[in-house]
DNA sequence: GTTCAATCTTGACGGTGATAAGATTGTCGA
DNA sequence: TCGACAATCTTATCACCGTCAAGATTGAAC
């Protein structure tokens, strides 16, 4: 019989993959590093090998989590050519990021950690809408009605994400065309 | 020299604004019932006779932020008279209350307790806003617009707090207008 | 004044994050 | 090939945490 070797051989890599599980089943709140742990088959003290502290690890999860809501932003983009359509897309990207996600949500923003000036999701939002609004103008936007849309098509998408989180408010059968419609309520 | 009785009189009520006054300070994530109780000045054990456990503890804490939230929104209904400056006012107030008090953004929004069908701020809003846009409409409104504009507009303010967060993004010395100006970029 | 329920203390339990000391192993240069 | 070294893991332990059971103290109601 094979005897599990003593060192686990990729530890870090398996403890974030089980802490987003977890994390995306139960929530952040329940989670210990002693139950992760257990459950990979690890004495408790092994993730600090790897990870300074708790805080640390949720850290490095918090950057997991921010990459894929960019890479699905990215797709968004990468998806769609008219400008138009370019906005309504990526916030209907953002949106169903955490509608499919309801505890990233909470996860991410319930910690504080989350600095919008080094927030990979928006610096690429940021850079797509501002290009899409200044062709869609033919450049006759001033730099501080751009900055006032950016902001306000931004809150408004991640205002959304929040309701999405409840049961109801949104038709999830229409998710698409509601969003859509949102959207376009800002003048845009 | 006076004893401290034996019985402390309004245990529960000091309980709950101790942790608010915590929260505040240093944020729910290193709250401890013992910290609290030790504070106060009385045994670990003294909160469970008043709240069945932590998360009850934070429920009722919960309630209380609502709660001045809620009244912070009614005093911007009645200190103003025209319908358009209404639903501005309520979004400044919505906003400033988070951005005077960031953590219990955090608190509030990161926990999943707050369901947005049972939550009086959303419900004050609701009511308020879609009286002034039937006002302002002369009732030319249909039921979907009106619904469609509530949610955006509230998603828009609630996004907005959560801006309001981030040292920086809006310009506090001119929080009112730049909040206002926002706003108008939603077309109520 | 007795009784009773509410409130508080003491003491304990298991679970948690974290650290120190030591065991095990892969790696890399001699 | 071998020996050192650093990385990784275990064991044992610590202080702290939420929570409960048992009992002490008290105000209020009859």
């Amino acid at each position: 019989m094979a005897t599990k070797p003593y060192h686990h051989g990729n530890l870090k890599h398996e403890f974030i993959e089980k802490g987003l599980e977890y994390i995306d089943e139960h929530g952040v709140e329940s989670l210990s590093m002693r139950k992760l742990a257990e459950s990979i088959g690890v004495s408790s003290a092994a993730p600090y090998a790897h990870f300074k502290n708790k805080e640390a690890f949720l850290d490095a999860i918090t950057e997991y989590v921010t990459e894929s809501l960019t890479e699905a932003l990215q797709e968004a983009v990468e998806a769609c050519t008219r400008n138009q359509e370019l906005l309504i897309e990526l916030g209907k990207a953002y949106v169903i990021f955490f509608y499919e996600n309801p505890l990233y949500y909470q996860f991410l923003f319930g910690r504080g950690k989350v600095d919008i000036h080094d927030y990979p999701p928006f610096q690429l939002y940021s850079e797509v809408a501002e290009q899409a609004l200044k062709e869609m103008h033919k450049k006759r936007l001033t730099k501080a009605t751009i900055r006032k849309k950016l902001i306000a098509m931004w809150a408004l998408v991640h205002g959304l994400a929040q309701f999405a989180l409840t049961d109801g408010l949104l038709d999830t059968d229409k998710l698409d065309s509601e969003i859509a419609a949102l959207l376009c309520a800002v003048d845009v």
